[in-house]
This record gives structure tokens, C-alpha cells and sequence, in this order.
DNA sequence: ACATTATTACGATTAAGTTCGTAACTCAGA
DNA sequence: TCTGAGTTACGAACTTAATCGTAATAATGT
């Protein structure tokens, strides 16, 4: 049976890749692996494999027109980060949103943190 | 090098244990397998081996007392969830836990959950 | 056309996770 | 003591993830 799209998790690293994709944009293998080399010494092929295997799940698009192919991340980032968090809570949070939001917060040591999220919670107010 | 313990992120099928292990306490395998199996069809062996490797990754302890050993979660359910959480915020948000917590709001549709959170937070301005 | 270079495609390897069958062990009751 | 039931230990099979080397392919410039 086909995985339902939302279904897909990506695994760790196609999540650095993801992650790459939605602050460039559409990238060539090479311009990844550019950014992918600063933090980590992965080879070439093995980006470009992850890549390829990425297409097959259809968590990116690719567009084959010139030789170097240029891929984009299928999903937002939003929509990727909401499908993580729906997973983490339904698996470690017995499904309630709120615990996971206080345990977060509870994290959160960052005094501009606490801010932003009161700011957002009286924008909920409204 | 020996992995911190704290870095030991438990697997999608040892999660499902440890949320039993916090729940019931303290247990036999037997015990474990007989709550698993009511949603899932795994095997008594299959619950023992996965027990059996989170008690050498330090994620379970276990009483050898007995002739039924009795296996019970190394770490806290707060514990761990912070822990789950800190590693997808980094992994996943940036590393800011408020975008986290946004996107988590967004996905609470339950005015209840919305309540909760609203709770949290005005304890939280004293 | 040819050689060089950049790129993609393919396949092999290794490691981790999940599953379970079978063997070995332990203990209580006949 | 012996047998059988319950338990742990071990190891094999299978899957997915991650890695990279090498082959095949495509484009470029001489």
C-alpha cells in the first residue's frame, strides 16, 4: 500500500536537508552540499543520494530540465513542523497539545522566549 | 565513546514501552506484553529483546530478583519528554522553542487544550 | 570528434531497529 | 526427582537509514 503523503516522516537527514532547501530555495546537489559541508564532512554522492531517495517519498520535487537537476522541498515548513509535532505528541504526550506546550515552556529558559509567546497568547486573547 | 545518557533518544518501539513502564510502574515482562497487546499483535519474545536492549542503552533498570524480572523506565516521563522536545526544536524549529510552541498552538483545536495553555500562561505572569 | 569534467545512477556496505523462533534455564508441583 | 510451564537468552532474518565508490551519462571546449 502507498504511504499517504502526510504520512511521511523524514528521517534526521533528510531533515538537514529540508531544512537547507527552505532557506535557499530550489538548490542543485552541489549547492547543497556546499551548505551541508560547513557543519559536517558528508560526501557528495551520499547527498545526492538521500536526494533521490527523498523524490522516490516525494518530499521533494525535482526539476530535471538541465543537467544539473534543482530540487525544492515538496512541503512547508510549516506543514513539515506541524506533521512533527502532531507525531511527537501523539507519541510521547498521550495526544494532549497542552502538556507538550507547558513541558516546551518549561524548557524555554530564554526570557525573550517567555516573551514571544505571551505576546502570543494575547494576540489569542482577540 | 560511551553515549551521554542523557543522549539516548528511545526508539518509536521502546517509547511505546516506556509509556506503559510510566503508567503501570514498575512490571514484568508479561505484564508489558499483555498491555501491548490489546493494540498491537507483537510478540512476548519481540516485547522481552526490546526490553532487553533498553536495559543495555540504560533506558530501563531491572530487578533480577525474581525469576520474572521486573523492568521499570531509568528516566522520568518529564525527563523525557523535555528531552524529546529539546531535540526537535533543534532539529526541526531552529532552535527556538517559542516558533515550537506557536506552531503547536495552531495545531490545538480543542478550546479546552486553548484553555489549558491560557492557564499556563497567566500562572505564569506572576 | 575527442577528451575532460560535472553530474546522475546504481549497487554494495555498514549499522540500527524490529521481529520472532528456538534453546537454555528455573522453579514449583506431582 | 522429574516433568512441565514460564521465563530469559541468543541469534537469525528482514527492514530502513546512511554512506560512499564506481560506472554511466551528458555537456563543454579544443
Amino acid at each position: 500500500m502507498a504511504r499517504d503523503k502526510s504520512a511521511v516522516k523524514p528521517t534526521e537527514a533528510e531533515l538537514t536537508l529540508l531544512n537547507i532547501l527552505w532557506q535557499m530555495g530550489p538548490s542543485t546537489v552541489r549547492q547543497i552540499h556546499e551548505v551541508v559541508s560547513t557543519t559536517q564532512k558528508t560526501g557528495y554522492t551520499t547527498v545526492l543520494k538521500i536526494l533521490q531517495i527523498m523524490h522516490e517519498k516525494a518530499l521533494v520535487i525535482r526539476d530535471e530540465t538541465n543537467r544539473a537537476h534543482v530540487y525544492a522541498a515538496a512541503n512547508s515548513e510549516t506543514h513539515t513542523q506541524s506533521s512533527l509535532i502532531k507525531d511527537l505528541i501523539s507519541k510521547a504526550f498521550g495526544g494532549s497539545t497542552s502538556k507538550l506546550v507547558i513541558r516546551a515552556i518549561d524548557e524555554s529558559t530564554s526570557a525573550e522566549e517567555i516573551n514571544d509567546i505571551r505576546q502570543l497568547l494575547n494576540s489569542l486573547e482577540k
